[in-house]
DNA sequence: CGCAGCTTTGAGAATCCTCAACTATTGTGG
DNA sequence: CCACAATAGTTGAGGATTCTCAAAGCTGCG
């Protein structure tokens, strides 16, 4: 008796109180587990899904693509996320969803997920209170971009990305995983590869984060935290009550 | 008989089929009309809110506040948008909803809407599908501002509000109202008032726009796309059966 | 008329991009 | 385990965009 949505139970209820019922109702939905390579789309714009995508293992991206095939990144999810929640209520993407890394999905069926949400509506709260966190993130995102400059953005990356992983792994970590390229990482932070890797450069001459194989040390919390302005309350991370 | 949510029962229905029922069901709800001055803050970060703001008459806005007060702002809402519709799922705002002209305001209760959307899940799915309309506007403009330059970013933005007012005053307008200062533009846009107006008249000397006191007309629309790389499938604008 | 807010213009500086070459790391087949 | 190829990251230099600071025109309104 494998229990696919256990580990997006942990995400919703960290911004959500359930009754057992309801947690009885999501533990109840079955998706099965699929493995992708790194670089494949496993949404892509036009597409009709009957789907979401639970990420057990990897990272995975939504991207806006332009005309002529250049892509932007504006999400990153980790273990845990539902990736593409909006598609429950509208199938059509317009955006892609592409596996970063390596990957392993659960692909919970809408129709599990409707069922569910319209029989318990707590639930159905719980996951639109889902979609609204994924939107407070890029609300707070396009003020980073908009106004601040390369080595704010990645400081605000970092610090956004250590919390997240904080929460789904427990405890905040000052050395995570962050399996990106610059090449990846330039399309989240909205700088070439040239610019990024000379910041990340200053950062680490300046002894506020180590890298090693893409994998991060904070070394410097606080002055991170202070290049970034960073306030983690767009994370929603209080449990509201359904 | 007033029902104030006629206006927004139209915007809903752009993204969503609705019965007769689940119509009446939203006409019927009551709400209170009042009007506030320009500059005037309708909820800000840490209130907790027990309504939403259906825009009657004018503009609000959406924005983040830095620590100093200094904002950005990452929403628009015309009149027949429910501005903060994702306080219904998450009472305590993170972000400032003002009003960046004179304005008129429903302020819908959350009691309502909740209730609506539990006894009928089908215009719970429409509210979450207006959210995630409004993601994917934000989706969009992220990849925006962190790949376009300012001509772009001006460019885009008159293309979507031209069409959104379009969709909801009726017909592809070319000239339309846009109500807002240079100052509250650069915070839209991510630019200096200074630089905003250098691009306004470029656009202006090469005979793509033309404004006249808050009025913008659209000299050349296809250019203007061209510029911004348009394509307006990110509105969702086909309805989506429930 | 005169003030207050808004817009325009100018000039120098900072950030970031582009192009291009070079080095380091990772992966693959022998 | 090595050699080699492919991918990823670093460094340099010149140029484009955008910012900052500062001052001068406009516009609307009391």
């Amino acid at each position: 008796m494998s229990r696919p949505l256990a580990r997006y139970l942990n995400r919703v209820e960290s911004r959500s109180i359930l009754s057992d019922e309801e947690r009885g109702a999501l533990l109840a939905i079955d998706a099965p587990l699929k493995r992708f390579n790194a670089r494949w789309d496993l949404v892509r714009p036009g597409d009709d899904t009957n789907f979401a995508c639970l990420v057990e293992e990897g990272l995975v991206g939504r991207a806006e693509v332009f005309a002529g095939g250049s892509r932007n990144t504006t999400a990153l999810y980790i273990p845990g996320d539902m990736a593409d929640l909006h598609s429950v209520a509208v199938p059509r993407a317009a955006w892609v969803i592409t596996a970063l890394t390596d990957c392993a999905i659960y692909q919970v069926p809408h129709e599990a997920l409707r069922k569910v949400a319209s029989r318990y509506p707590g639930v159905g709260l719980a996951l639109w209170r889902d979609t609204i966190a994924d939107a407070s993130i890029m609300s707070k995102w396009i003020s980073v971009i908009s106004r601040k400059d390369t080595r704010a953005r990645i400081a605000h990356l970092l610090c956004e990305f250590s919390i997240r992983m904080g929460a789904a792994m427990g405890g905040g970590r000052s050395t995570f995983d962050l399996p990106l390229t610059h090449e990846q990482l330039s399309e989240v932070v909205g700088a070439t590869t040239v610019h990024l890797g000379r910041i990340f450069k200053s950062l680490r001459d300046a002894g506020i984060v180590t890298t090693d194989r893409r994998r991060v040390t904070v070394l410097d919390r606080d002055q991170l935290a202070r290049i970034a302005q960073f306030d983690s309350e767009y994370l929603l991370l209080d449990p509201t009550p359904t």
